[in-house]
DNA sequence: TTATAAAGTTAGATTAATCTAACAAATTTG
DNA sequence: CAAATTTGTTAGATTAATCTAACTTTATAA
C-alpha cells in the first residue's frame, strides 16, 4: 500500500504528465519541493512498487497500475473539495489544504458516500474532471461562460457556487442545469454578456455571473468573427 | 506540532489514565501493539515536547499540555464517528476503522462544523463523553437504559442508533428526547423492562430497544429495594 | 531474604524520507 | 565541436519509528 509521500508523488507525477506529457525528474522535484536526489530515490522505489517506469536519464512514465492509483486520489481530493464546499459550507478558497490531507484516508465507503450525496459529480465547479473509479478522467467538458466566444451555443452543465441566493436568482432568471444559451455579446468592460435563451432572447448576465456558469461549448457551433 | 503517531501515543495515554489511574510503560506499549523499547524512546521523545513527564522506573502521567492535545484528537475522533453514522450513514461498527485516520487531519475549522452539524453534541452515543475545545471531560452522562434499576427515574437523552425505523418505532410509541421515564420493572431473562411517562402508564421495552435508549439517571430518584 | 520473574533500559540495526556534497551525463550554445 | 550549463546520479549523513538482543532495576514469592 502506499504511503501519503507516496501518494502525493503519484499524484504529482500524473498531473504533469496530464498537462505536459513528457515529465523529468527536475520537475516533479520541483512541483513537490524536494531535492533532486530525494525524487531520485523515491523514483526508483515507485518503479519497484511497479507504479512508474523509470530508466536511467530518460523521462519518467506512469505504469497501468500507477496512473489508476493516481487517479484514484485525484479522484478522492475532487470528492473531499465538492463535499466540504456543498456539505460542509466551506468557502472555496479554504477547502485545498485540507483535502490535501483528507485524499490519503483508506476508506472506500467514505468517498463512495460523498459520492452519492453529491450525486455523483462529474466535474469539480472548476471545471476540472473528477476520474471515475475506473481511473478514466472525462474530457475537461466544463468551462465557465465567461469565456465562451460570442455567437457559440453551450449547455449549462454546473455551478461553481451553489449558494441560496446563487441559485434564487437563477431560478428568477428562468436559467436552470441542462438549458441551452448562445451567446449574443461580451462586454469587455465588465466582462458581462448577453445570452438568448428559451423565452429570453436577451437576457444580460454581470461578469460574476458568467464565471460562476459552467458550461460545455456545442462542437456544432459556428464562431463569429 | 505532533506527528500521527505521536497523537496516538497521548491518546492512549489519556485513555489508560482516565480508566487505571497509573500508567505503566508495558501498559502502554501493549495498549500500542508496539516492543517495550519502542514505547520506551516514544515516551522520552514525549517529554522533550513537554507533553508528559517521565522519570525513569517510574509511571507514567501527561503534562497539561500532554493532556489538552490528547483530548482534541479524542474530541476529533468522536465528532467524526457521529458524523460517520448520522450524516453519512455508516452502520456505527464500521465508523471506528475510519474514525482513527480522521481524527488526525489538522483543520479546526473541518471538525467545527461537525460538531456545529450534529447540534454540538455533549457525548457519543455509547455515551462516551466529547472532550469540549478547552479539553475538559463531560461526566459520562449518559448510560444504556438497560442498565438502570426499578424504581429510577431518568430522562432520554440520546440514541445509540438512529436508523429510520428505529426512530419510527419510537415514535409509535410516544417516545421522545427529553422524556422523563420511570423504570417500574426488569425482566431478567430477556432483559426486557418495563417503563412508565407521559400518557403510557405501563409500556413494556425490548432488551434490544434498552440497550440502545440512552438516560442520564435524575440525582434526586430514590431506588426501590 | 535471597532467588526468580517481570518490567524497564540501553545498544545497535533497519526502513522511509529527507538532506548536502561530489561527480557524471546530456544538452545548449558560442 | 568543445566549453559551459543544466540535469541526473551516487555516496553518505540525519531523523522518526520501529525492531531484537542483552542487560539492569524493581517487584514477587518460596
Amino acid at each position: 500500500m502506499a504511503s501519503p509521500t507516496e501518494e502525493n508523488y503519484l499524484k504529482a507525477l500524473f498531473n504533469l504528465a496530464n498537462s505536459q506529457g513528457e515529465i523529468t525528474l527536475s520537475e516533479l522535484a520541483s512541483r513537490l519541493q524536494v531535492s533532486l536526489p530525494t525524487a531520485n530515490s523515491m523514483v526508483k522505489s515507485l518503479q519497484k512498487s511497479q507504479w512508474l517506469n523509470y530508466e536511467k536519464y530518460k523521462p519518467l512514465t506512469l505504469t497501468a497500475e500507477g496512473q489508476l492509483l493516481a487517479a484514484s486520489i485525484i479522484r478522492k481530493h475532487r470528492l473531499t473539495e465538492l463535499f466540504l464546499v456543498h456539505v460542509m459550507k466551506f468557502g472555496w478558497e479554504e477547502v485545498h489544504e485540507v483535502a490535501e490531507q483528507i485524499e490519503h484516508i483508506h476508506s472506500p465507503k467514505f468517498f463512495e458516500r460523498m459520492d452519492e450525496m453529491l450525486g455523483h459529480p462529474a466535474a469539480d465547479p472548476h471545471g476540472s474532471p473528477i476520474p471515475g473509479l475506473d481511473g478514466k478522467l472525462q474530457q475537461q467538458s466544463y468551462v465557465p461562460l465567461s469565456s465562451v466566444l460570442p455567437g457559440q451555443k453551450v449547455e449549462l452543465l454546473a455551478l461553481s457556487n451553489s449558494s441560496a441566493e446563487f441559485l434564487e436568482f437563477l431560478n428568477s432568471r428562468g436559467l436552470s442545469l441542462g438549458l441551452t444559451l448562445t451567446v449574443i455579446s461580451t462586454e469587455r468592460f465588465d466582462r458581462s454578456m448577453v445570452v438568448s435563451y428559451t423565452d429570453h432572447p436577451s437576457e444580460a448576465l454581470s461578469g460574476t455571473v458568467c464565471e460562476r456558469l459552467l458550461v460545455r461549448v456545442h462542437s456544432s457551433a459556428s464562431v463569429a468573427h
